[in-house]
DNA sequence: ATCGCAAATGCAATTCTTTGCATTATAATA
DNA sequence: TATTATAATGCAAAGAATTGCATTTGCGAT
């Protein structure tokens, strides 16, 4: 496996951000350091390093994929179907479904940014006033 | 709620399918019915259907979105991210977790086809050989 | 230093999905 | 029937992400 500058910094990105960040974002600030890169050699490159374990990829309902370091602590997202409000959930509550699972299936989990979607009290209101 | 002949024929393509399909064929299978149909008015028609709980949208990893109707039975996927595998798994699995969240929170668990990444047995084996 | 291989990249094209805007269809009301 | 409001649709363009292919880069072996 050869080391590449463009996940060098890709990594730094996620590092920096205390937040998910969207592909755009993470283009913006690879592109700080390397200027001529190509949209598609981020895409790659988060594509290798999902694949290698270094981050992960969630879809938040945004519109477009949101990317976090493995190294941020575990943590899932309760996220509204309608409004987007998002919620953070302890990973601890998955741990032993995950860890069941483990032993049930001969699989290695990766998942450690769940996304599970719902309506949030608000929205369950309106959803029963408009049909 | 004005009713829509393109939902009535989405709805009955994926009752009729007993697996996830994907909108392209969902969009042939509509299209034989309305052979004008415009591609955007199906995925109109699908986010629609999910906003509304009939249908649920899921991210497979396999290139595109795949629907699945919500009167089909609540289940889970455990999805390998190196060869594709899906595994299905009871969805009463998460019960426990989701009365709590919707407790907790106050939200309604709209979620019924989760989808959790892990490295089936045999990717664990070559991911140890290759790096 | 040179050679050769595999990984990484650039570029363009393609695929999948969403969005803006004008038009058409539907249902309720007058 | 005519009117009005709202929902659904078509079309084209934009956005997000992926892919094919040729080129370049980095690393090990010679």
């Amino acid at each position: 496996m050869r080391a590449s500058s463009v996940d060098h910094y890709i990594l730094q990105a996620l590092e920096e951000s205390s937040e998910h960040i969207t592909s755009a974002q993470i283009y913006e600030r690879v592109r700080a350091h390397l200027p001529a890169v190509n949209p598609s050699t981020v895409y790659r490159a988060l594509e290798r390093l999902a694949h290698n374990g270094k981050i992960s990829i969630s879809d938040l309902g945004r519109g477009a994929m949101v990317y976090q370091s493995m190294n941020a602590g575990a943590h899932d997202h309760l996220v509204c179907q309608r409004c987007g409000e998002i919620i953070h959930l302890e990973h601890d509550r998955f741990k032993e479904i995950f860890s069941a699972l483990e032993a049930q299936y001969g699989y290695r989990m990766v998942t450690n940014h769940l996304v599970l979607w719902g309506l949030c009290p608000a929205c369950q209101s309106e959803s029963e006033a408009g049909g």
